[in-house]
RNA sequence: GCCCCAGUAGCUCAGUGGACAGAGCGACCGCCUCCUAAGCGGUAGGCCGCAGGUUCGACUCCUGCCUGGGGCACCA
């Protein structure tokens, strides 16, 4: 990839390897990063403290020797160069490199960002996954914007992106589902462990001859309303998903996906029987002891599924599997990654995402949320409150690792100040600027900027900057799967343009070819703001 | 007992080896003849849980401990 930091960090490097010359040896790359100091440069970079151990001279010798490369090297880019502190080279760049710098990115256009992938692979994201036994909770929100988000990202890197969705359609959970909704349409009460949700009722009142048909039959049309209700609320967040995969379909057929996975780990030698069970040998992978796959009563285990899904994943092709999984399902993760070894699959092409709890708030109190016992906030109560933009926002600000605390009071009072208005209002008020600049004068300013010979004002080149940091933040965001350093992102460019907007007025700038410029910056931003909530699933509106 | 996550400003959280640790909210003071005030400027507010270690340099890496959350099934 090429472009204007990439060209720079390219002659940082350079410049270490000439003066490096015969002392030989490479270190770690060289950082060039954007200081937090104004005083500190454009761009800073660590070469020389990398440098003088080997060298065996004073990081500040080094760094005098460096400075000198560099100005041959990047010749009217740069303004000048200082050596700073320990032995930092802080580099204070040109105004044209800014106006080239600022022509690479809006010659980029929408591709701006994209493509860090490297290889370009097929992945599979599976998340939310909810057990069909009751509605969305709010929870589950934060596993379908962080899913979704993620697997935007992977997209835009250039990666071939199928969403999944695993049904928990069999078991005793749906059992107990179909006992539940047949007492609830008896008028009887629900049986221990059953689920207690008014939902139950409701569905129990759509289901005709719930109260006397098999309790399997009942438990399955359940299982079906229940997962059209999944279904949209899913839409109402805005995601959509390839694949509706049914765990009861791995059992269906002959030989079934579960029977066809058995036969596979047992040709690798990786299974045994024992007291009437099957049992897979993950200890030899990793985990803390075997794991049973059949029981002794012939039933097969939830991890038995969970096997047979992840070989018919590998087997549609998949180069890489993302699971995004419940904190509450951590202790499965050593036996999934053993299961999947034995597989004879590569240990690093399956990556499980243990996502952390919300905790629902109620009057500053800690609620212990129950699906069995109906005590929860679903998804829907959660969009009508505050919306999809604020809800996707809110759940993707924070880290998949850290608790999120979720007060439905607090958060509908607080949804005004929602952040995400922060940068949807830049957006707008960007939209605004070149509408009463109309159309013909920003097309014209587009062909016209990378021409600009005029000097920048602080404002504009922090900006640019910014821009500039883009496609790293980005690439960042999507390799260690966190989103959430987009929406740190976003509200940071956001913060940027305000700056500028108070400090540069735009239509009608005073100067040859600054209104120009000034739109064109305008444009790169608006397109980059957009871009970034965009990956967040959030909407970028032309007016607010 | 073992494993995972967290502990940073009053609150909610960013910050995976660099210079003086940041944002939002909350508090206080000020700002609309001017491209959107859902905005802007300023002020106050920090033993980065504790103790060691590695490093030229540690919020960041290592070890131990403390606190909170979660997990250790022939449940799903």
């Amino acid at each position: 990839m090429s472009g204007p930091l990439s060209d720079l960090r390219e002659a940082v490097v350079a410049a270490s390897g000439a003066v490096a010359g015969s002392a030989g040896g490479s270190s770690a790359p060289p950082t060039l990063e954007r200081p937090k100091k104004a005083g500190f440069g454009d761009y800073a970079t660590n070469a020389a403290m990398l440098l003088a151990p080997r060298a065996g001279v004073p990081p500040r010798d080094v760094a005098g020797r460096l400075a000198d490369e560099l100005e041959q090297r990047l010749g009217p880019s740069l303004e000048r160069v200082e050596i700073a502190g320990p032995g930092f080279l802080n580099l204070f760049l040109s105004d044209p490199w800014y106006i080239d710098a600022l022509a690479h990115v809006l010659a980029a256009g929408d591709a701006f960002g994209a493509g860090s992938a490297d290889p370009a692979e097929r992945v599979s994201v599976e998340f939310v996954s909810a057990n069909p036994t009751g509605p969305m909770t709010a929870a589950g929100g934060r596993h379908a914007a962080y899913g979704d988000s993620l697997a935007r990202l992977l997209a835009f890197a250039g990666h071939d992106v199928t969403r999944e969705f695993y049904i928990n359609d069999i078991g005793g959970q749906v059992r107990r589902l179909g006992e539940s909704i047949q007492a609830r349409a008896r008028g009887e009460a629900v049986p221990e462990g059953g689920y207690e949700g008014d939902y139950v009722l409701e569905i129990a009142e759509r289901i005709p001859g719930a109260a006397s048909d098999d309790v399997a039959v009942v438990a399955e049309r359940g299982v079906q309303l229940l997962l059209e209700r999944i279904r949209r609320s899913m839409e109402a967040i805005g995601v959509e998903f390839d694949v509706w995969f049914s765990e009861g379909s791995l059992h269906a057929g002959e030989p079934s996906a579960v029977r066809h996975a058995f036969e596979e780990l047992a040709s690798r030698g990786q299974t045994y029987r024992s007291e009437g069970a099957l049992w897979l040998r993950t200890s030899a992978h990793g985990d803390d002891k075997d794991r049973v796959l059949e029981r002794s009563s012939g039933e097969h285990t939830y991890f038995a599924s969970d096997i047979a899904y992840h070989l018919n994943k590998l087997e549609r092709g998949f180069d890489r599997l993302i699971d995004v999984w419940g904190a509450d399902h951590h202790g499965y993760v050593g036996r999934m990654h053993a299961a999947f070894e034995s597989l004879g699959a590569p240990k690093g092409a399956l990556e499980l995402i243990i996502m952390q709890f919300v905790n629902l708030i109620e009057r500053g109190e800690l609620v212990s949320i129950s699906k069995r016992r109906g005590d929860f906030v679903t998804l829907d109560e959660l969009l009508d409150q505050i919306g999809v933009d604020a809800a996707r926002f809110f759940m993707l600000q924070r880290s998949h690792d850290t608790m999120v605390d979720l007060d439905l009071d607090l958060a509908r009072e607080q949804s005004n100040e929602n952040p995400v208005y922060y940068v949807q209002y830049a957006h707008a008020r960007i939209a605004s600027i070149l509408k009463k600049a109309a159309a013909t004068r920003v097309s014209a300013a587009l062909d016209v900027a990378a021409r600009f010979d005029g000097a920048l004002e602080p404002a504009e080149r922090t900006l640019v900057k910014k821009l500039l940091a883009f496609p790293d933040e980005l690439a960042e965001a999507t390799e260690r799967r966190a989103p959430h350093r987009i929406a740190a992102y976003a509200l940071e460019l956001a913060q940027t343009f305000t700056a500028f907007y108070r400090d540069c007025q735009v239509v009608g700038a005073q100067g040859d070819g600054v209104e120009a410029f000034r739109l064109a910056l305008s444009v790169a931003t608006k397109r980059t703001i957009a871009r970034a909530l965009d990956l967040l699933g959030v909407s970028a509106p032309e007016q607010m």
